[in-house]
DNA sequence: CAACTTTGTGCTACAATTACACTATAAAAA
DNA sequence: TTTTTATAGTGTAATTGTAGCACAAAGTTG
């Protein structure tokens, strides 16, 4: 909190300057994917990075990180919003300090979304988290990105929102198969659905999903959509 | 991250402040313990509040949050510091944007800190965390206190920090009380002993503690000092 | 109608967690 | 020196949670 000697210090006004990057994933063809862009400008040009960019004065991080993923997707409301972490060294943007405060935004119609040539970025795509190309900024993005995943993988354990990752009718196989893309690993299913309908986390339609093989019941998600822990916890 | 079109906006040069704000947390009387100074200056001013400052130019957050604590309690080794969350909401001060990131400092030998009068705090002190003081900056302090408790809790379910709360020597009665002082309840002692010893956590040594009642072993913590876990997970 | 694809279901073994009460060893008080 | 007080230290049984495993049911496709 400010304080009035400090104060004097900080305004002697060295440049400083504040952006939001952000962890777009989502659940594509059965895979974890994560949500990158071509960087058009200086620093690192031409190669892939996390999204983000600068928050303007008049907002807070939230809305810089959701308008910039805007900017990026297309994507105008978000499935499920979690700050992730703030790196703050110095030495990390030749053009001053920057402070980034990085996000991590889960999508549940990924399918759908346009992914515009923005003005900062000149293509979006999504990446397997496993087959992540060269990223930009050295290793700090991609440690971000194994971060941001570690930190899915925790959530996944204690909280719904493996929800937000899916439409609003799924199977309890579609929820199966986020929660294995997310843990890269085979689930068992008799044990997965156990556990699943022993707590209070969906609820069972009278609807029948039919594609190829037995039709399977649709499922939604238990009346309180989402049991957000805005913060980390 | 930096683009360049998103930079010229930033650098329109509205005011940001960067700040570090330190919850501290100490083992003192079985009782976990929060350090709140009193503020010298407005806003605030006469009231109890996180300790905290401004970020300067040459230094980085962690080191900001370090130096903070150092002028308010002589400290000058953390035991553990970790960063708890960032807040940049417009409008939580007066004079300007803030960001400030929180930080989680714990001490080890709180009983021995001098707590400085320093230059912006009038006072120093510690608090039970069950019976806090009415705080400045409204709600804000007081959610930030909340968060960090919680997160600490979690913390002590999955790692080590325990230790870091307690001298290097110390007995199983002894952790075990600084764990009953985080969850604030009451937990079994034969199952508390089965389970930390069941994991590679302490390491007995042969000397005993003699104070009241049946002498007690004394522990080290395990070889790795502290699986420290950097960031949140 | 045969082959294929996916859903849906129970039980058993093992591990982890919880609940619970008494003896041991010292210092302090009588 | 005996008794009281204070704290350390120890085991077992019941319950709950987790992990491993295989086949029948219900539809579509060729």
């Amino acid at each position: 909190m400010p304080k009035a000697k400090s104060f004097n210090e900080a305004t002697k006004d060295w440049r400083l300057l504040l952006a939001a990057d952000i962890v777009v994933f989502g659940f594509i063809e059965n895979k974890l994917k994560v949500l990158l862009v071509r960087r058009k400008f200086d620093p690192g040009v031409g190669q892939w990075a996390i999204p983000g960019g600068f928050v303007r004065e008049d907002e807070s991080l939230e809305q810089a990180a959701l308008r910039e993923l805007h900017e990026e997707t297309g994507l105008s409301q978000s499935a499920y919003l979690e700050q992730l972490y703030t790196f703050g060294d110095l030495k990390r943007d030749p053009r001053g300090r920057v402070i980034s405060v990085a996000y991590i935004h889960l999508v549940n119609n990924p399918e759908k979304i346009k992914l515009n040539a923005s003005d900062d970025a000149a293509e979006a795509k999504w990446f397997d988290i496993n087959s992540l190309p060269t990223l930009a900024f050295g290793k700090s993005h991609k440690d971000i990105l194994e971060y941001a995943w570690q930190r899915l993988k925790w959530k996944f354990e204690y909280s719904n929102v493996a929800l937000s990752m899916l439409p609003d009718k799924f199977t309890l196989s579609d929820l199966q198969k986020v929660y294995e893309a997310v843990y890269h690993k085979k689930i068992d299913k008799r044990n997965f659905r156990k556990k699943i309908l022993a707590i209070d986390f969906v609820i069972g339609l009278d609807q029948m999903k039919q594609e190829m093989g037995r039709p399977a019941q649709f499922y939604k998600a238990s009346t309180t959509k989402l049991k957000i822990y805005n913060h980390v916890i």
